[in-house]
DNA sequence: ATGCTATGTTGACGCTGTCAAGATAGCATC
DNA sequence: GATGCTATCTTGACAGCGTCAACATAGCAT
């Protein structure tokens, strides 16, 4: 089984893709390269091109894996019907917490190194589309139902402007810009506030 | 004066700075090399560095010239005491603007290239806190005192997310993953309608 | 046993940022 | 005016990158 050095690899794709993960995690984007990724595998330079097309499809498979664990925690946060507050700053919590847990993988997923410089896979966009589908459905069902919305306010465009509150706090944070990771809990509430302002008209 | 083949060109530092603007606007930083660059200028490939410590430091200045531009424009935006609504929403669209004119500028400036990969310099760093400390204080000034904050919520924290509401519209936006740039005014107006509604507790 | 295909290998190309060493220009000083 | 210092610009070189082409091997189906 594990003779150090048999020609086929076994599961390569699998491999790179564990292996891309970790190194994503512990020195970003910039930090992988297919040579050295395929040098930790312990296989030759151009062996990945046998399993991705290249290296943009191998950051968008990472990226992918992404959303599959953004979306298990959208469906794990679950918003009370009579007062949206407790899911929602659960929510925004979790949220903050996934984008803090893994920065690189974050940045992966809606950074420009996919979407503006490279060419995002069928299947990431398809993925991450749902994603924000899922979001709005949520936040239309759960959230909003028990709340009078004001006068001509689109659930969409709410959930646009609050994801990209979301969005904006995680990336003033992970690139370290302005906001402190120890004020990350009270911008986070008052992120909650703003929101929640925005869906319920009166206290 | 222009004679064709000197020696000594005269103002490397500013044609640099000039036509790394130029090619910023065209083709991102991913298509900003150095070589290129002096290419483009006339000139042999390490120039540059006689002029900038390296790359990182040639586009910190590029950077920086982005903030005060923005700062310009912050100055130029007007709120109003009585109802900060209107002023406010020009600011907005006003910053939107700033961002989608010159996306990769914008990038930049709030970009993880010089953030987080980078190091940004230290005169960087000033100008950049500087702008955003005046924008706290123009929301204080202008836009709040009129109103009444909801209880216990600290001007700053205000300012921190509703940047970040700004931040993450823009970001979204450029990096072309949810947002249409058509449906732009109306989450732009979604988004102040957060704001404010964070800001003045009850209609 | 034969051959096809998936997989892995080495070699090469052009691109990048950057360092080291040498050339030149311009200016201050003697 | 000659001398020398320093800022500026040059060529040469190196390691790293993504990727293509050509070749090697292993494993499986026939």
């Amino acid at each position: 089984m594990t003779q150090p050095a048999r020609y086929h690899h076994g599961d390569l794709h699998a491999a790179l893709l564990r292996e891309a993960a970790v190194l994503l995690r512990e020195q970003g984007v910039e930090g992988l390269s297919l040579r050295r990724l395929a040098e930790r595998a312990g296989v030759s330079r151009t062996a990945p091109y046998h399993h991705f097309q290249d290296k943009n499809a191998l950051l968008c498979a990472l990226a992918e894996d992404g959303f599959h664990r953004l979306d298990r925690l959208m469906e794990e946060a679950a918003f009370q019907a009579d007062d949206p507050e407790p899911g929602l700053r659960r929510f925004v919590r979790g949220y903050l917490r996934f984008a803090c847990d893994d920065p690189e993988q974050y940045e992966l997923m809606f950074g420009r190194t996919l979407w503006k410089t490279g060419r995002p896979t069928e299947s990431l966009t398809r993925v991450a589309h749902g994603c924000f589908r899922r979001y709005v459905d949520k936040l239309e069902a759960d959230g909003l139902r028990a709340t009078t919305l004001p006068g001509g306010a689109d659930p969409l465009r709410v959930a646009q402007a609050s994801w990209a509150t979301l969005h904006g706090l995680c990336r003033l944070l992970l690139d370290g810009i302005y906001v402190d990771r120890q004020d990350m809990e009270a911008v986070s509430d008052q992120a909650v506030a703003l929101m929640l302002a925005a869906v319920r008209p009166a206290p």
